[in-house]
DNA sequence: AGGAGCTTGTGAACGTGAGAACAAAATCGG
DNA sequence: CCGATTTTGTTCTCACGTTCACAAGCTCCT
């Protein structure tokens, strides 16, 4: 029995070696910081200094980092390069992923020339089109070619990680190839929510949300109480100023 | 500080007007609906649908929507037009935000030629650049300026938002310029965490961290027990197989 | 050898977020 | 005009995440 049986609000009830989602979301983080540590000639550090590196709190690194298990010293610290490799073991880039990027436009080319991927676990292993004016061009050592090939492509170079930087119109049809082909984690840049089977995992990325998210608390710095920085409100009358007219009521 | 008067368990003791950060988050997602719907030209949709189109749970998106105010209809649903307006509103992206761009490589070009930002709020003044080589080159309707200019752009054109695409090193120290010219959000690209004075908001969006992220799921699904696709870790001797080889210990 | 001084690992308290469930309000048909 | 139907707004409960605080454990100095 893997203590999950009983469903009583005691321990928070970990899985099996589950660690909490939003640790997984900064073992990266972590990982990172030990990096730079290690470039720094740095051999041991303790949670307090990690923590500073990682831009956290000490204690929620300690908690995060005792989910992987002892890996501390009491009394001196962690040690930076056996740390760096338990957090890479366990997220799992110890090895390199081969990664596919679909829709090699002003995004895809970015990531295509982005050399940092390479040294933190993944490889691209193919630039993907449907416009045939693109298929064929060089973009550092790699060549854009056809998105008809992503089935033999998946299955040769044993790929399972896909990157999405098409448009948002054809984004969820590309989505389905990938799946179709065997791809199991997606990261979409399409700014469109992705619809997936169980066992797929989807991450988004998207400035504009992220611009905005800034935008509700720049409003609030200045002005306080909802007057942005060229407050140009009418009354709170409900209308739409710019848009057309639409009353509060609906169905009049 | 306004409240903080009354710190009791009771409930969620939410500040004047203030809306969770969870919330906040998912505004720019629902507004991304509403547009769509919109665009389809439908005129009325239910917590139901609106939940469908964001990809969340209608409870989640009704409770979220009762913090702006009661803006739905019962037995009806929202008015899409109308709810979208007040959800621009709340976002603060009913009048455009001015920003910045700095370091114009791969990731800097690539948002300069984006046509997004500007019907989702914000408007690009500059790309500024500390490579001479590249001050003067043009995209788009854009020129890029050099660095220096900053502090005139931001002061000419009351920009509050900074975008920084430059290479890890330099990136705390174009940080503080933006912050000492008066810029106040900063959304970050650069894999390193960025110190800032309070009042000051910062975004990051690190793309090696998401597909970390996606590994670390990839991992555990094939194998389910820490066998990932190519097998190859020794055993749990805590020994660094192909890094500098570093013991268990630490002052030793 | 023994105690002083650090730092980890974790139990417990607290706060925030998610989802189920339902009463309140609006429309519509008769 | 009234009751059936629909869908919102909100309450309640549980799960998850964060932070505090401290005992356990390690090192080093005397
Ligand atoms: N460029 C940015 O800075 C930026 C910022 C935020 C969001 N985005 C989003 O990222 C995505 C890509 O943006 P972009 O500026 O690179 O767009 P882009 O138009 O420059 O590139 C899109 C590429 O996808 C290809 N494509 C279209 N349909 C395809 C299909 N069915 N299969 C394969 N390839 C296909 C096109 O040929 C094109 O090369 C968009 O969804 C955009 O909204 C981009
Ligand atoms: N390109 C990608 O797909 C990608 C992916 C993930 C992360 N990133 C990160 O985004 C950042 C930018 O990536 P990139 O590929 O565009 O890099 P890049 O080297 O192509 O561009 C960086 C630009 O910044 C400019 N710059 C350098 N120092 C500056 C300074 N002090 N002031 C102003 N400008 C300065 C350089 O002149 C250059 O034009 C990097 O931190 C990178 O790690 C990029």
């Amino acid at each position: 029995m893997t203590r999950a049986s009983s469903r009583r609000p005691g321990p928070p009830t970990r899985t099996e070696r589950g660690i909490p989602e939003a640790t997984v979301a900064r073992l990266p983080v972590y990982l990172r910081a030990l990096t730079a540590l290690s470039d720094s000639g740095i051999a041991t550090a303790s949670s307090e200094d990690l923590a500073t590196a990682a831009g956290v709190n000490s204690a929620k690194l300690r908690k995060d980092l005792s989910y992987l298990g002892s890996y501390g010293t009491r009394g001196v610290g962690y040690d930076v390069e056996y740390l760096r490799y338990q957090i890479a073991r366990e997220i799992g880039v110890t090895q390199d992923w081969a990664v596919v990027i679909v829709g090699i436009g002003n995004l895809g080319h970015a990531l295509a020339n982005y050399s940092g991927f390479g040294t933190r676990g993944f490889r691209i292993v193919a630039l993907l089109d449907a416009d045939p004016a693109l298929v064929g061009e060089r973009i550092g050592d790699m060549e854009v070619r056809d998105f008809a090939e992503l089935e033999d492509i998946v299955e040769a170079d044993r790929v399972s990680i896909g990157v999405i930087t098409t448009p948002a119109g054809p984004a969820q049809e590309v989505c389905d190839r990938l799946v179709a082909a065997g791809v199991t984690s997606i990261l979409n840049f399409a700014p469109v929510v992705l619809s997936v089977p169980d066992g797929v995992d989807i991450r988004k990325v998207d400035l504009s949300i992220e611009l905005q998210i800034l935008a509700y608390h720049e409003q609030r710095k200045s002005g306080e109480v909802a007057l942005p920085q060229v407050p140009e409100l009418p009354a709170t009358n409900g209308l739409t100023p710019d848009l057309p007219a639409v009353g509060g009521g609906v169905g009049a």
